[in-house]
RNA sequence: GCGCCCGUAGCUCAGUUGGAUAGAGCAACGGACUUCUAAUCCGUAGGUCGUAGGUUCGAAUCCUACCGGGCGUACCA
């Protein structure tokens, strides 16, 4: 019944070596072939291969030398039919060999389908996340965080080792202002007996401080007497600001847990402010930097087009980019990475361009393995967010309300789902519209985001896959399948069986894409095509008790391969699976 | 001013190393539930791809100019 099995990602070498052989053959020359590529849909094959790239060498048009190649091929058994349509070749894969190949490799693969073996990987830092410790997370760090844990899985997907890392802001007037907020306004009350997180805490006192200090100006003169102090190791300081960015972090830990966020490097920039200094005065010594009358320390970056940047103030302390300076040569030194890609908003890329730049001058020759991903900023309906006014989205109220939301459509779905399941599943079902949603975007645009209609369970949404994949597994364990129950590829002959199968054969291609412009959107758009796939079929045929025994179990082979596709696309996304909903 | 990004259906977006008839979702309208989970499916309608030039066999995609929006251009982060 098994016979001829070959891996999917081979009928696309395969192709491209039968044409070599016969454009050797045919006209005696041996040109770059071009990758297959997928066909429109009125057209009844997997892969095309354009011929345009020929047209010059042999001096005839494409759709002649589509033709020609066409004529003079040897068939291979695989073949169906190979045919030209105008400049393109066309080929149709056997059903029985191709549903064959993807459904077995699928089974055989599960969620690893598609992933790939690298024989050096490489090891690489994502920094992601990186929040002020004055306030809690909002939409903004949402999309960050949700960006770089997709991306990490990514990386790891195509071989890869990661490092995920974030530095935490611990430092400066943003802090100091919340801590002279505390000693005003606070009267010695904590997180626990406000009930709220701590990093809430921390954020309102924020707000407070901001509201009050256009009328009273002292406040502001207290916050940078507070720097000050802390700059200067002053005890009382310290403690105080040990307290309140202790409660900002253990805030940040919920939230973390919820949206899936893992950091094996946590660094403060409390720790990390100093070391750049040492790059300072090596680039100095160098002549890459030079010293300004009034001790502040410059690089003048004008052969790439940007202006004079500082990177020490005349005071001696270190600025942004001193410090990212410092904990970037520590990182290559240290931890012998390969990579290091920044996720971090779009506002800073004139940054990141002269922070690498900068490495580049200081002759490191990991200069240019270091990436800025940026994105796009998220606006609200009335504008841009602004944690000092308080207007923003905040990532915890937001998953509630995603949760409470999820939880109230599944009140009246027509599948029961026991009451101590509801909680988690609820949970898992609103993260998912918000990361899909943020997923389904190139990372480079901005995001217009209108809480009242941008997140939805119908439609191209995290909710519609989840639906699909809980669909599937319901009918697995109704069916009580396993992989070994005998099937047959040969009775899967409708045409929705066939656009479930080439999505499914289309997939890996939709991962290293992914991965190879860090682009996370490929996925989430290919999972919605799987999914879509998979419910159309489902509505017109049946696949228990459909009257035949082998047909219902090939079906649900079938069934399990796009469940395993749509598992591991979920969780690259950082989706968490669920079975029931 | 200068630099970077963006402009595709009423709305939100795919498609951009030039290639087959520019695709989805939402909203609108018309259909399908005593359900293998209707958080679903099927159908209809909707487009001078910001504008104007250019490059060529071919442009949403590349080049130039302009219009409109955003972000930068800190001894902020």
């Amino acid at each position: 019944m098994k016979g001829f099995v070959m891996k999917t990602e081979e009928f696309g070498l395969q192709i491209k070596s039968v044409i070599a052989e016969t454009l050797v053959e045919t006209y005696g020359i041996r040109p770059d072939i071009p990758d297959p590529v997928v066909p429109p849909e009125n057209i009844d094959a997997e892969y095309a291969l354009p011929c345009f790239t020929f047209a010059k060498a042999l001096r005839q048009a494409p759709a002649k030398i589509a033709a020609t190649i066409v004529t003079g091929m040897s068939p291979k058994k695989w073949f169906d039919t190979v045919f030209a349509s105008g400049p393109y070749i066309n080929f149709k894969i056997k059903d029985s060999i191709l549903f064959d190949t993807v459904i077995s490799e699928l089974l055989s693969r599960k969620v690893k389908f598609g992933h790939i073996h690298q024989s050096e990987p490489e090891l690489i830092l994502v920094e992601y996340s990186s929040p002020n410790t004055n306030k809690p997370l909002h939409l903004g760090h949402v999309r960050n965080n949700v960006l770089g844990i997709a991306v990490i899985n990514l990386l790891q997907a195509v071989g890869h080792k990661c490092i995920p890392a974030t530095i935490l802001n611990d430092r400066g007037i943003h802090i100091c202002k919340a801590m002279v907020a505390y000693k005003r306004f606070a009267e010695g009350k904590t997180p626990n007996d406000m009930k709220i997180k701590g990093d809430q805490f921390v954020g309102n006192l924020y707000v407070l401080f901001e509201k009050n200090a256009p009328k009273n100006p002292e406040l502001m003169d207290e916050a940078r007497q507070m720097l000050r102090d802390w700059e200067m190791g002053d005890m009382e300081t310290r403690e105080l600001w040990h307290k309140l960015t202790h409660w900002v972090q253990q805030g940040f830990d919920e939230t973390y847990a919820r949206l899936g966020s893992h950091f094996q490097l946590v660094q403060r920039e409390s720790d990390t402010y100093l070391p750049g200094k040492q790059i300072v005065s090596e680039g100095l010594q160098k002549n890459v930097f030079y010293l300004k009358d009034d001790g502040s320390v410059w690089i003048d970056l004008s052969d790439y087009g940007l202006d004079e940047k500082a990177v020490l103030r005349k005071d001696g302390t270190s600025l942004y980019i001193t410090q990212d300076l410092g904990v970037a040569v520590e990182r290559f030194n240290d931890l012998q990475i390969d990579r290091a890609i920044y996720v971090v908003g779009s506002e800073q890329i004139y940054h990141f361009k002269a922070l690498f730049h900068i490495i580049e001058k200081l002759g490191y020759t990991w200069a240019d393995k270091c990436d800025h991903l940026s994105y796009g900023m998220v606006y609200l309906p009335e504008g841009k967010m602004k944690s000092r006014e308080g207007k923003v989205i905040d990532a915890d109220n937001l998953i509630d309300k995603m949760k409470e939301m999820s939880r109230e459509i599944m009140e009246h779905s027509h599948f029961q789902i026991e009451q101590s399941e509801r909680d988690s599943i609820a949970e898992a079902i609103g993260l998912s519209a918000i990361k899909y949603y943020i997923l389904r975007f190139n990372p480079q645009k901005d995001i217009h985001f209108d809480p009242e209609k941008s997140l939805s369970f119908e439609g191209a949404t995290g909710a519609y896959i989840q639906y699909c994949h809980a669909r599937i597994c319901s009918l697995l364990q109704k069916a009580n399948w396993t992989e070994s129950k005998t099937w047959n590829p040969a009775l899967l002959i409708s045409k929705e069986e066939k656009s479930i199968i080439r999505a499914l054969l289309q997939y890996p291609e939709a991962l290293k894409k992914s991965e190879d412009d860090l682009n996370p959107s490929r996925i989430a758009a290919h999972l919605w095509e799987v999914a879509r796939c998979f419910n159309a079929f489902y509505t017109c045929h049946r696949i228990l008790d459909c009257g035949d025994e082998l047909l219902s179990q090939s079906r649900l082979a079938m069934a399990a391969a796009v469940a395993f596709c749509l598992k591991s696309g979920l969780q690259i996304l950082g989706i968490k699976p669920v079975e029931k909903m």
